[in-house]
DNA sequence: GCCAGAAACTTTCCACTGTATAGTTCGGCC
DNA sequence: GGCCGAACTATACAGTGGAAAGTTTCTGGC
């Protein structure tokens, strides 16, 4: 099957391949021609499948919030509570930097487009519920869902992008893993209730 | 001084134009080229100024750093506090979305040259500064430098790319300014300390 | 006033990119 | 066995960043 006419399954080589130049050399130096010369076949064989360039970043996207989303799901259905949750949007991220950077940047995706439209909003759906715990009754709830939002998310890209390294500030933490990092910095905000004290 | 030859004031009207385009296509779509039109000069006339287009994003990221540290500056010395100096992150953010966006894409730039380097490094020196607040005796400061700064970098982040608004959280605010949005969801995390209830 | 030399900018060329269109090969179904 | 649609190739085109060499303007010293 290897050297066949048909590649056998292009759109799905298209997509591992994307990630992980996305992945080394981010979104903006990513290539269709020299991706389909890393898959040895012509440069406008992964166009038939994606219609373009930014078809494959939607289609990276799409598979971003849904594997993100079921993530947040399984770690809600395995009892975690709302610092859990938080910790395993970190944990996506770091495992799929490619995908959170290419879900995460507009200007890189056809945004109206239905399929990656319902596939965010499903993420989104998963994400703010529990955000109760962080804004106990009479608290301000909508401050709380941004807030826990704002923090992993705020944790995850800085993450990505290299700034806790070279800020300096990772080093604070010696040789602790950022999913460590993550759940003492979130657990700032999600658990010194005073009821807890 | 409009149609000379020496264009006069090249370098700022390319940073100036530069910021322009990145703010409403992104830094990915942003072209030289095009750019150099708009300016009504030959496509090679920046790159006598800047060396090649990362150097003007390199130029772009450097301007941001300066700038966030002296607001930030500015905020502490006319008596803010550190929850005042996060908003005020916030509020760079949305007035310098270029900026922004570029300073933390290190696959934008050339992380390694010396003036964006020392840039950087001041601007992070003034954001780590007052981060005890988070972390009062006893706690956990270098968790507290990085929930600070992720709450608001992730306010910042995610207000920038669209998200806030698509997600449908925005709308829980009403029609509240961001700034009133971060200052309510950071001070979550900054402002409800048992000692002060 | 004038004249180097440096700075600012243009011209031309190249390799590479994404996209459009037309053509070719293959798999599967009737 | 033939045919049709899906998968892929070939070719062409406009746009991009960059390199190199040439041209125009400014500046400073006399």
């Amino acid at each position: 099957m290897a050297d066949r006419y048909h590649h056998g399954n292009l759109r799905a080589a298209v997509l591992r391949r994307a990630a992980e130049v996305i992945e080394s050399e981010g979104p903006y130096s990513f290539s269709l021609r020299s991706l389909a010369a890393d898959l040895g076949v012509s440069h406008t064989a992964p166009r038939h499948h994606f219609g373009s360039r930014e078809g494959v970043l939607n289609a990276i996207a799409v598979e971003g919030f849904q594997g993100l989303a079921e993530r947040l799901r399984a770690t809600r259905a395995a009892g975690g509570d709302f610092l859990e949750t938080g910790v395993e949007y970190v944990r996506f991220a770091v495992e799929h930097p490619a995908h959170f950077q290419v879900m995460f940047a507009p200007t890189l995706l056809d945004v109206g487009e239905p399929e990656l439209a319902a596939a965010r909003r499903a993420a989104f759906a998963e994400l703010t519920t529990g955000a109760d715990t962080v804004a106990p009754d009479g608290g301000d709830k909508p401050a709380a869902v941004v807030a826990g939002w704002s923090i992993v998310h705020g944790i995850a890209t800085l993450a990505l992008t290299g700034n806790l390294d070279s800020s300096g500030v990772r080093a604070l933490f010696g040789d602790a893993d950022l999913l460590d990092i993550a759940r003492r910095s979130a657990g700032l905000l999600f658990r010194h209730r005073p009821s807890e004290e």
